[in-house]
DNA sequence: TGACTATGACTGACCAGTCAGTCATAATTG
DNA sequence: CAATTATGACTGACTGGTCAGTCATAGTCA
């Protein structure tokens, strides 16, 4: 009873009319779903779409809930219903917006043609869905936030990295096997083969306006420098 | 006069005695100085040495100046005697920890022996200082807080990055003068040259406790991608 | 002793998380 | 089908705690 909500004041109308959608200049003009779940479901994205843009912007510690939610176009509380706290609304994140980024690379055409064009594909679409894009940063983002989000760490190890490195090393011994690689210890570090397209996003977010980089060249580049180098252009 | 400090309280007993360096465990044991400037010169060491640490394992944001204060084993207003704010601590702290190694590597031997031979010294060079090191976490720490200080950002670029870039493209343009590199186009990129030892830095401190890199042993595999295999061990 | 240096208690701003209350929608009833 | 009741998603003022930065006081050196 401590409480007393004034009762006048706030004007009865603006929110009575059309709340949901029109207020707070929402993300999609999707027509605004009419029962609950969908609501809901729209607000929870709404809040990943803003929470993902100011971690990204400030960084976990210096980013502000009452930001979030403000660019949400919600209430604090409402954050609430949906994340536990902070820190695991955090933690969700990554992992809401790098599983779909996941499933999408996993699903790689048939390994027809030769190793080098399976690697360039399948690095060239790691760029243009990561480098230049919100998925950068967040890669950034975990890699500063790493050490104090060891969950985090080790998601992103088992879920990416891990498996990455897996499926470069089959790549690589499939090349050595036909003959394509002729750097046998290639295979033990696969990394040097991811190298380039990590220091791409890296630099993009970091450098990008010092010296822009055109990653899809600099990996060919790298590609020649494994395979051999092509003939033409 | 909305202060008024009670004045008393203060046990003014503890911090009397031997105040200054036996106190806090301080780093080294070396005999105090005795004049004034040296004695400051001293805390302040002190306060980079624990801002260093505490930033690197908290992140700027979360990082308290009470906590600096503490393992420095100063009282927070001495703080205040050397550095304007936090965040022009943090500017500077990067400036001085970094301005001492890329004097150190900049100091390069003379340039004797095949090109491999020089930039196999230099990279493993700077994998035993960097990597592995403070420093390494310092890089870590620049990626992560680069976007919110420019100003950190454009130091290192200007400091570092650019620097480092013009030299191994200079050493990447020898080594195909001289015949030793046979990928032309390497001097487009010279960011594939270092791009493992960048990974390696970030590896370590992110996924060391999952799967460790041999980072010099990585590195020679991929100089030998570039330089072409070298015969025996 | 007087000038300089260090201290740490204090302040005010800021912010994560809470919860009593509201209201659009869904369910139930006549 | 309209009226009534129940639900629970949503709100935002509020609390308790934290922390950067200050400054009156105490200590130290030359």
């Amino acid at each position: 009873m401590t409480k007393k909500p004034i009762n006048i004041s706030a004007p009865p109308d603006i929110r009575s009319t059309a709340k949901g959608r029109a207020l707070a200049g929402g993300g999609d003009p999707v027509a605004a779903a009419s029962n609950r779940a969908a609501r809901a479901a729209e607000r929870r994205a709404a809040i990943v779409e803003a929470a993902l843009e100011e971690f990204i912007a400030r960084g976990f510690a210096a980013t502000r809930l009452d930001d979030i939610a403000k660019r949400a176009g919600v209430a604090k509380g409402t954050i609430y219903l949906h994340f536990k706290d902070k820190e695991s609304m955090f933690e969700e994140l990554v992992r809401i917006v790098i599983v779909p980024v996941v499933e999408k690379l996993t699903a790689l055409p048939p390994p027809t043609g030769s190793v080098r064009d399976l690697v360039e594909a399948f690095a060239s679409n790691f760029l243009k869905e990561v480098a230049n894009t919100r998925r950068g940063d967040l890669v950034r983002l975990i890699v500063a936030e790493g050490p104090r989000f060891p969950a985090v760490a080790d998601f992103y190890y088992r879920e990416v990295v891990s498996r990455g490195i897996a499926g470069m090393r089959a790549l690589i011994e499939l090349g050595i096997a036909r003959g394509e690689i002729h750097q046998k210890n290639l295979a033990r570090f696969p990394q040097i083969l991811v190298a380039p397209a990590m220091i791409a996003v890296i630099w993009q977010s970091l450098f990008a306006r010092h010296a822009p980089l055109d990653a899809q060249e600099m990996l060919r580049v790298h590609l020649d420098l494994i395979f051999g180098e092509r003939r033409t252009t």
